[in-house]
DNA sequence: GTCTTATACATAAGAATATTATGCATATAT
DNA sequence: ATATATGCATAATATTCTTATGTATAAGAC
């Protein structure tokens, strides 16, 4: 994912937020997302994406639906209304995380 | 710590400049200055506090100077050389993880 | 004076998250 | 032909944190 620990943590987010932005993703999909919405700084690896996608499916936030491209396998994951809903309280987390962590290392502007 | 899992790997950053910003602080000390700091927003558990500063100080980060005030044991923890140099990339870790996030989750301003 | 809360450290069992290492399979580029 | 890219998946391990304890002293409530 990335050197830094910091992102532990932020992979959920980071799926919800991009599913809520282009409504269907596969996960290879996602992957090369991040990857050039960060320039290279963020590589999910897909021992933590595969895992984490099946795991918010199972918890409803997410639907799937198997389609054949090019005689190959893709799984398209698309927001249901509760993953709708929870991505809204996700960004909300960020938001908070940062200004939190903001008041913490710059205490000055506190 | 939070309900909120994003916080997850920060703590070694919020040890580290915390003690940046006032040269010597034990435990409990800690504990108590995050809470404020953060308005109550951010508890640190003791169960991940004290192994945690036993890591940083294995790792040569921190300085350990034991004190006994009121008659109960404080272990006051300060940053060695190397542990403001590290206190230098975590920040930076910091400032990059916040600036990634924004630009998958804002990509508008990206 | 006893009982609760605060101060102060510590560790162990378990959950959650991610890394690393595999495995399988097809398509494309060299 | 061979390597790289595409596409999914899981298992073993590592890391981080939570929850539950345990020990001990001091201070405040009543």
């Amino acid at each position: 994912m990335s050197n830094s620990k910091l992102y532990k943590g932020s992979l959920n987010t980071i799926i919800l937020q991009l599913l809520n932005e282009h409504n269907k993703m596969y996960g290879y999909e996602i992957t090369q997302k991040v990857k050039a919405l960060t320039k290279g700084e963020l590589n999910i690896t897909e021992g933590a994406l595969y895992p984490a996608l099946h795991k918010l499916e199972a918890e409803g936030l997410l639907d799937v639906e198997v389609a054949k491209v090019d005689n190959r396998l893709r799984k398209y994951y698309k927001l249901t209304d509760t993953g709708t809903k929870e991505t809204v309280n996700k960004l909300e987390e960020l938001a908070d995380y940062i200004k939190t962590m903001q008041a913490l290392v710059n205490p000055k502007l506190a």
